[in-house]
RNA sequence: GCGAGCAUAGCUCAGUUGGCAGAGCGUCAGAUUGUGGUUCUGAAUGUCACGGGUUCGAGCCCCGUUGUUCGCCCCA
């Protein structure tokens, strides 16, 4: 039996490998203007660590966790709370007040594979740790939309929403929850569901019956204290400022329990059914709850392979410039002696090139040298060996350059 | 965890009522022996996902397994 990947895990082949450096460079590019500093984390990390941060009762933690048979470790879900434990470990809140941290690594979660789901994924993302002004969350929208934009993609729509302080939604649960029992039974089984474990969820509904019977329910926004709500309103304040579109939308709720007030999305219709590209929000209680001193923060993470597959349907992803510069053909065993020893001298000076490996033919070794667009070709014979002489053939119109010095090609590749 | 579809050459896919395993692309070789691309000629490559069953006979029908795709849930 042939041995497989693992479900849900995928092979990253040469052409795609580049696409992705591309963009992980270009994610690098922009946090470091935004003075964000990279931070990598461990990839498994306490069990009880995301159970604490993310919260026991959410998807992901109840049942999509790889967790080691021992119980006591688990592959990262995602990375926030593993940031937070080392900005709590290292004591960061101490050096600076003010933590802008970034991170591109891969996650695991062990769910059904689907279109732009995977159980091993990759995620880039940010937190801003211990600030609570409207401006950093503000800041962190616009990095993210500068990101989006930076590959081209145009049509991501950005949502914005605030869920408030665990105080105020609280009292709104009550309200709702007495709303919603006397339509409990007429709820999607989903809703019902939500109704016990996760209230703010049914928000989220998207089922016709749940929807109109939401259309009366007590709103979430109206039981925000009002310093909440001026928040808020600055934040969208900012963002008009800069020039940044979004749509506020009081239903997006999110399914990590440590989020509080401001919450956003960036989905993108090029994507299926999972069309979130990017998704984060104001964390304010999660440093305190897992055993550091109380610190707002804020922080986004957005998919990688949802980012690339939009990328891919829109045509945004370059083609590789990074081709030979030469390819040296030998006529014989004799010739490729010296062939080789050229290759190595060029390449000690930083030029990319290739020589024959497979004892080929001349045709096969143009054709190689064609289907490797290398810039130019030279074949060495028993008549370059004896004059000290060869032709330099240009590969895109076939014109040849007369070079009679082998030690100075570099000056006729570059010429 | 639940539902539906798919699985044939390296890739994309045909394969009729069950009757010799196919095409295009790619790869390799050649077209008077030291110059690629275009063209032409030829060649190699298959446990028809795996395991059972029905049948004289299965790529095709039935059952199971695995993988994969798309949904649900949830998320990036």
């Amino acid at each position: 039996m042939l041995i497989q990947k693992p479900k849900g895990t995928y092979d990253l082949l040469p052409e795609k490998a580049r696409q992705r450096y591309f963009l992980e460079k270009r994610v690098r590019e922009i946090f470091n203007i935004y003075n964000y500093s990279e931070i990598r984390t461990p990839t498994f990390e306490k069990t009880e660590l995301f159970k604490r941060g993310i919260g026991e009762e959410t998807d992901i933690v109840s049942k999509e966790m790889y967790t080691f048979k021992d119980n006591e470790f688990t592959l990262k879900p995602e990375m926030t709370a593993p940031v937070i434990r080392a900005y709590i470990e290292n004591n960061l809140g101490n050096e600076s007040p003010l933590q802008k941290l970034f991170y591109i690594c891969n996650m695991f979660r062990r769910e059904r594979p689907q279109a732009g789901r995977f159980r091993e994924f990759s995620q880039f993302g940010a937190e801003a740790i211990g600030s609570s002004d409207p401006y950093i969350d503000a800041e962190m929208i616009i990095l993210a939309d500068s990101i989006i934009r930076s590959f081209g993609i145009e049509d991501s729509v950005i949502k914005i929403n605030t869920i408030g302080t665990a105080a105020e939604r609280e009292t709104f649960f009550r309200e709702f929850k007495g709303y919603l029992s006397g339509f409990l039974k007429e709820l999607s089984a989903d809703s019902q569901r939500r109704y016990v474990i996760n209230p703010l969820r049914i928000l989220d509904s998207k089922v016709q019956g749940d929807l109109e019977i939401l259309r009366d329910a007590p709103v979430l926004y109206n039981f925000l204290n009002d310093e909440t709500k001026r928040n808020f309103q600055s934040i969208l304040d900012i963002l008009t400022q800069s020039g940044i579109e979004f749509e506020t939308d009081n239903r997006l709720v999110r399914g990590f329990d440590y989020y509080t007030s401001t919450t956003f999305e960036f989905v993108s219709e090029a994507l299926g059914a999972q069309n979130a590209l990017l998704g984060g929000g104001r964390y304010d209680m999660l440093v305190q709850q897992l055993g550091g001193k109380p610190t707002p923060a804020i922080g986004f993470a957005a998919g990688i392979e949802r980012l690339l597959m939009v990328m891919e349907a829109k045509k945004l992803l370059p083609d590789s410039d990074d081709n030979l510069k030469l390819f040296i053909v030998s006529m014989n065993k004799e010739c490729k002696k010296f062939s080789f020893k050229l290759a190595d001298r060029l390449r000690k000076q930083g030029v990319k090139c290739e020589t024959d490996f497979l004892g080929r033919s001349l045709k096969a070794q143009m054709k190689e040298a064609n289907r490797s667009n290398s810039e130019y070709v030279i074949v060495i014979g028993d008549e370059e060996l004896k004059n000290g002489t060869a032709n330099l053939k240009r590969m895109s119109d076939g014109t040849e350059i007369r070079m009679n010095d082998f030690d100075n090609i570099k000056n006729y590749l570059f010429k």
